[in-house]
DNA sequence: CGCATTGTTGGTATCGATACCATTTACTGG
DNA sequence: CCAGTAAATGGTATCGATACCAACAATGCG
């Protein structure tokens, strides 16, 4: 930097000003400042700018996997609601995996971020407790947890699963399976499957229908095979929920493969909206938990905090409400 | 840091070397230590480190979207590689945009990445020098650029191309079409059709067959509108070869709402080995490019070039070879 | 026993920027 | 004509760590 000033024939002070945008400075310098910063392919160094302004410009992020269009949504709706006031996404993912979050949130902490994003609201004693002491605002998403940290962006999980649940009875079905992960690492595929039983008992009928294939991710193949499980144990099965679109995906698939007719002999419903959910044939009903809306919501609710001091107004439980699109696969027996 | 050093009755000096594995600190000490940091809730700052130490530990890495299954897989070998060195990946993408691109380079170089691993081989002219100015290795990837900036790590999309037509061609087929991008935006997926067009020609077909389905990334939902303006114009076609699964799943499934028979009446290959097209009835052909290898090489080269010193003796290109998977969807025309 | 070596710790300058205060100049209004 | 204010710039201390050198104890060897 005092290079580009001896080139400008200026004072660093001077230089640092011209890189910010607010700051007193001479159009004139600046332009001159900027001139000779390109002349000497001089870039800011923002780590140093952080530690001085005490400011670093990162907002961490944690999801569970990078392979995932849902939650690539959500990180592009944080990206893009964030980008405007300068804030840059620090990414890392946690394979689903509890103590692999605590490992990155110690990481992602050491690099001092404005703000930190977390996917759910469980999380190991320590974890939870980093967070509570960073001094930051935390967002929890795509969850409602009974006892957040500070402020949550999220939705229930449960209703989403109760609310497909409905619409399936409405179309005559009752003998209803649940297609999800292992409950112990997945916690929102846990909800959704939780929010499954409940609802079922609720309507008086039987919830025991709960086939599991394996720990999250739950690849297509995966939710195949786990179909082909779920009819050689209860071969009059009427519909199946699955926790994802890719799981329902694969399911019909293996009902392509075994001639079963969807939705003529079994519905089939996925969670996530994914692209293929809407194309496949016969295209497949889903939940939409407005993944992108979730990011671009709480990347507002961080730039709320950031400016207003850390007890802004705003209430600290966004809500979103994921909308049931119902497709063919889950058509009416009647009217097929 | 200084606090640590007081609770624990050491100098600040002594808790900075506790906190790095190599150094010379006393077990006891380091256990003492590394007890008061926990007690004072004390986590490191990699910022102010990095300053000092003139290693921030990032690794920058720029991919055109995020929400690509083949990108995902190629920063999950990147993130993986580069963990046993303590290096953090530091995510960007760039939209498919060259000026997007320089952008997010000029800000992702602010942090001082130790090194940049790039999306394809071409930049705007300023996005190129500030990459060869960065003083840092440099990776391309997913490319074969001609006037490589430091290192490379890729393979030849238009090879691949020209792979599955030789596969096509082979099965009896000669009015092949290819379903692609625009042009102007994504250079990867325009070295597709480039490798298409010159083995069509080399072997004295008809090259003509070119389908545009929009700018990148190309969704299903434009593989089928695609497939659709390639029947109503050329409807004698008898096999088309699609940018990426994505699009090749999109096509099929408009060819199953037509009526036309996959692979009898018209034989489909995509690209990229999306679980998709593994699992989909019928299972499209496609060429695995070896997403999560590549960003492993990546992250290999890097270490050897952060360690060995900038000149390091292997050599500065790795290629790696695109596999094609002969699947159900381009089955023989006799053996169907 | 002296001296080199190894293990362990401490002190000081420094990384590259900004916060904060001081200073200079130009301009306004009474 | 001068105090008062705003615009523009400069100087110094500092953010939180590490590099580098120095110091000292314990150990081993001839």
């Amino acid at each position: 930097m005092s290079d580009v000033a001896r080139e400008a024939g200026v004072s660093p002070m001077t230089v640092s000003r011209a890189f910010k945008s607010d700051a007193y400075v001479n159009d004139e310098t600046r332009k001159a400042i900027l001139l000779a910063a390109d002349r000497l392919g001089y870039v800011m160094d923002s780590m140093a700018s952080g530690l001085s302004s005490r400011k670093t410009g990162f907002v961490a992020v944690t999801i569970p996997s990078i392979n995932n269009a849902n939650f690539a949504d959500t990180v592009r709706g944080l990206t893009e609601g964030l980008q405007e006031k300068g804030l840059q996404v620090l990414l890392g993912y946690t394979n689903y995996n509890q103590e692999e979050e605590e490992r990155l949130v110690r990481q992602l902490l050491t690099r001092r971020p404005e703000a930190i994003v977390v996917t759910g609201g469980t999380h190991t004693g320590k974890c939870r407790t980093m967070l509570e002491n960073a001094g930051i605002p935390v967002i929890e998403t795509w969850d409602i947890p009974a006892d957040p940290i500070d402020s949550i962006v999220g939705f229930s999980n449960a209703e989403a699963s109760a609310k497909i649940v409905g619409h399936l009875v409405s179309t005559g079905r009752t003998k209803i399976a649940f297609l999800g992960g292992d409950a112990s690492r997945d916690t929102r595929g846990f909800d959704r499957r939780r929010g499954f039983v409940r609802e079922m008992e609720a309507r008086g009928l039987d919830a025991t229908r709960l086939v599991e294939a394996g720990p999250p991710p739950i690849s297509m193949r995966e939710g195949a095979d786990a179909l082909a499980r779920l009819m050689s144990r209860w071969p009059d099965t009427e519909a199946v929920v699955c926790v994802s679109d890719l799981a329902a995906f694969g399911a019909m698939t293996e009902c392509q493969r075994r001639g079963l007719a969807v939705p003529g002999t079994i519905a089939i419903a996925g969670f996530g909206a994914y692209e293929i959910s809407d194309i496949c044939v016969p295209p497949i009903t889903s939940i939409d938990p407005h993944c992108y809306q979730i990011g671009l919501l709480a990347a507002r609710r961080i730039i709320d905090l950031l400016s207003d001091g850390p007890d802004s107004g705003t209430e600290s439980r966004t809500l979103v409400e994921p909308s049931l699109l119902v497709r063919a696969s889950t058509l009416s027996e009647r009217n097929p």
